[in-house]
DNA sequence: AGAGCAGAGTTCAAATGTCAAACCCAGAAG
DNA sequence: CTTCTGGGTTTGACATTTGAACTCTGCTCT
């Protein structure tokens, strides 16, 4: 006999389709959408710029971001600079904003386990201009991301006593 | 004449190889690792469990594994269960069990954009049992790991007011 | 002790994805 | 109307992923 079917359903606490981690895993799936989405936090919007950065091939490249544009983490817009010739930015909406939790703890982990604690981006509150950061907080009392502000840290140690 | 290098090194801010999320996501490259260590986090820790959950090919699984083994971000342990036969778990390390801010806050993400705000888990302070978040905080005023809790919500808000 | 079985893993061919370099195309400058 | 350049697509060699089949090991049952 051994029927299939005996064992209790021994699975996740929570089954994939009904995780949100495993849904948005499915809109970040790989690494370079992650270098891509960290560009574009960044506020680096332009094709040649990404692909300078982070050194994805060309063609892997408009690949992915067709793939963001269509998940809605980012449109593309044309837009003129100055007297240059029309271009295109690849900006952020407001889900993919939203991301940048995710990202700022992803970087605060390298951070602490990879680069030793020193880290290259600070955070701060930008309307009191506190350091802050990424962590657990009781509901309510998270700082809405409008106020995070981050800029390349300095080597040396900012007025912190 | 447009000189190329008109424009103020326009880079990414941070540079790959200086940036923690950048190298945070070398350690957790692709959907399978992230799917892997959300497992892990939930508690789940068998080979063949872990296959069954994610529905990961065996091959792939095993490679996966041993990568994140690898970086230190879980270990194996062989453990006697009961009576029966020798079993492995492979366990988050801490380094690994840090990483759990990010999965919650991808969690949070997918809850909120892609299930529209019903979540399947719920995060509480271990000590006073009020629900908490991932959010940004002043510095120091994160609640540390340790005092995190979470499980399956239910569908049935509980007693908020 | 010997047979069987389950968990954990390896191997293999086919399908799929990645990379780098070459090619294309529209619009602005000349 | 030619050239240049940003933003792609195509190409073809190479690498990885998949899923099924197979192996190995060590309990458990008789």
């Amino acid at each position: 006999m051994s029927n299939p079917e005996d064992s209790p359903v021994r699975e996740s606490p929570v089954p994939m389709s009904e995780c949100g981690a495993a849904l948005a895993i499915e809109q970040v799936p790989d690494r370079w959408t992650w270098l891509i989405l960290r560009e574009m936090l960044y506020g680096v919007s332009r094709f040649a710029d990404i692909q300078a950065d982070i050194g994805i091939p060309k063609s892997v490249l408009s690949g992915r971001l067709a793939q963001i544009v269509e998940n809605g983490l980012a449109k593309k817009k044309a837009y003129r600079d100055g007297s240059s010739r029309t271009r295109h930015a690849y900006v952020l909406t407001q889900k993919g904003r939203e991301l940048a939790p995710v990202i700022l703890a992803l970087m605060q982990w390298g951070d602490k386990h990879i680069k030793n604690g020193e880290s290259a981006l600070e955070l701060t509150d930008k309307r009191s201009g506190n350091p802050v950061k990424i962590g657990i907080v009781p509901k309510g009392g998270a700082l809405p991301l409008r106020w995070l502000h981050f800029a390349p840290a300095r080597q040396d140690n900012e007025g912190k006593s």
